[in-house]
DNA sequence: CGAAGCGTTGAGTGCTTTCAATAGTTGTGG
DNA sequence: CCACAACTATTGAAAGCACTCAACGCTTCG
């Protein structure tokens, strides 16, 4: 995903990934990455930023089809993602996989086997992809010098439940064509969140791995990109994807069947 | 779910929650609570579960259909299942709501708003159930004196996280009949847990709540619970539950239509 | 250039849902 | 205490959405 279009007109935020980081090539601190916001360090202060800094092993580098860490490793490293794409899968014991999330630049991964000493999951890079590690023990130490780090962590984790249960309910309760097109919005939200085009980028991972995520067939995704394509609803080549009516999607996430309509008080009671 | 039936021949477990309080009845520790294990205190040293103790509000009864918070509440308390049962679910914009999970005594619930402030789920109680209330931010100060507190925080929400991806993976994976089975014998490992019998209880959710659970319609639900019972698999009479083929069961949670097989190497490589 | 994998499209099937009607349960008020 | 209302659960029949099976074009790579 993360090598999307870089639109002309694009944000300072674009350059610094490669740009800044190779001029002053010393050393990359987290100060001058241009994900921090999204990253680690939430409201550190300065002197908690050299402290992390001195912490992080940076820029491993991860080639498409590689893995971070595999279910069943042991846990010791979170990983920031500093450019590229990854995704995280669980298997299960028949052997059938189910892909819990892809991970654009800005995320960490690897949180959730904390407390569990193994992986829970496992994290495969979609492309070539540059990481930060940062050993697991070390941060804990951090963690009780600096409480928002604590903190931090906390939301990190809290967020990735709070996605699966959105998860959770778009499986559940809606069907296919508004599946993919909340997926669709949901990846365009977040290039724009990363000064990227919203509206127009390439999909780093297989319709594969996008069918498995959503719960639907390989073929259900691929009819479906010809649906919205033949409703002039975006243009898909491959794995280009340019969104030409933003609020036409939108209509198509709300396509739920059995809307109990505002409504209440309906399902809101104990059995 | 707690009502579950008391097997004649139940373990010790089963007195302490109302004989030793009501006896002992001037003030309820963590301690002689039976089910310390289950709940907060992992591993504490006896100085750290005094401490616990002091912080924690014991014994608020909520009656059926009541809710512990609500959706966009201000985050201010933890609570940990003292006895009854509890179902958490989410609700979006047009309405509709996903049941996200039940929750038996000796469970802690509402950990996965810390950070955000404001609770992202809805805690309602399916039958009378009392609770403990841990208000957290005297919990969080006990975190940075009692290691293993943060620890076990870190704990309950990873294993959230889990729970929430094997849910995952059921919904877009397997077929009716396997989800139901696999709730009914996850139910049934539960009780076995907590010193209940293991093939005979009650359900506390409705058949609503149950399919909004498993992404099914209720009819569906209704309709699997009579084939169940005609292939002799369990004996269901409304709520009440009794599992005559426990191994039955299981078989039916490992129908799933497309299994790739140990021949792997299938979907593992990258897009 | 051929093999292998990914992606698209078509046809047919089937699992689950929706619609609909009935029975059982709970709760309330006369 | 019974009757009526509201809700929950069960069962049947029909319809539909998404899946499976299958074939073919396209891309990648050795």
């Amino acid at each position: 995903m993360a090598n999307a279009t870089p639109s002309s007109k694009s944000k300072a935020a674009r350059m610094k990934e490669d740009t800044v980081v190779d001029l002053s090539a010393i050393r990359t601190t987290c100060q001058n990455c241009g994900l921090y916001k999204l990253c680690l360090p939430m409201g550190l202060a300065e002197g908690d930023m050299d402290k992390l800094d001195k912490v992080i092993k940076r820029r491993r580098k991860i080639e498409k089809g590689e893995h971070l860490y595999r279910m069943r490793d042991t846990f010791s490293t979170v990983y920031a993602i500093r450019s590229g794409s990854v995704k995280t899968y669980t298997s299960i014991e028949n052997g059938s996989e189910q892909v819990t999330g892809f991970h654009l630049p800005g995320e960490l991964l690897g949180l959730n086997a904390v407390s569990t000493k193994f992986h829970t999951d496992s994290a495969m890079a979609l492309e070539t992809t540059s990481v930060c590690e940062v050993p697991f023990d070390r941060l804990e130490d951090l963690t009780r010098e600096i409480p928002s780090m604590q903190h931090h962590i906390l939301h990190v984790m809290s967020e990735e439940i709070q996605s699966d249960h959105c998860q959770l309910m778009m499986i559940a309760k809606m069907p296919a064509e508004a599946r993919l097109a909340r997926f669709l919005l949901s990846l365009s939200n977040h290039f724009d969140n990363r000064g990227y085009s919203s509206s127009e980028f390439n999909l780093s991972m297989s319709r594969n791995d996008i069918a498995n995520l959503l719960g639907l067939a390989v073929e259900t995704v691929s009819r479906l990109f010809s649906h919205f394509q033949d409703q002039g609803l975006l243009t898909v080549e491959r794995k280009h994807i340019v969104i030409h009516d933003m609020d036409g999607l939108m209509d198509v996430t709300t396509k739920c069947p059995s809307q109990p309509l505002p409504n209440d008080s309906s399902s809101n009671q104990a059995s």
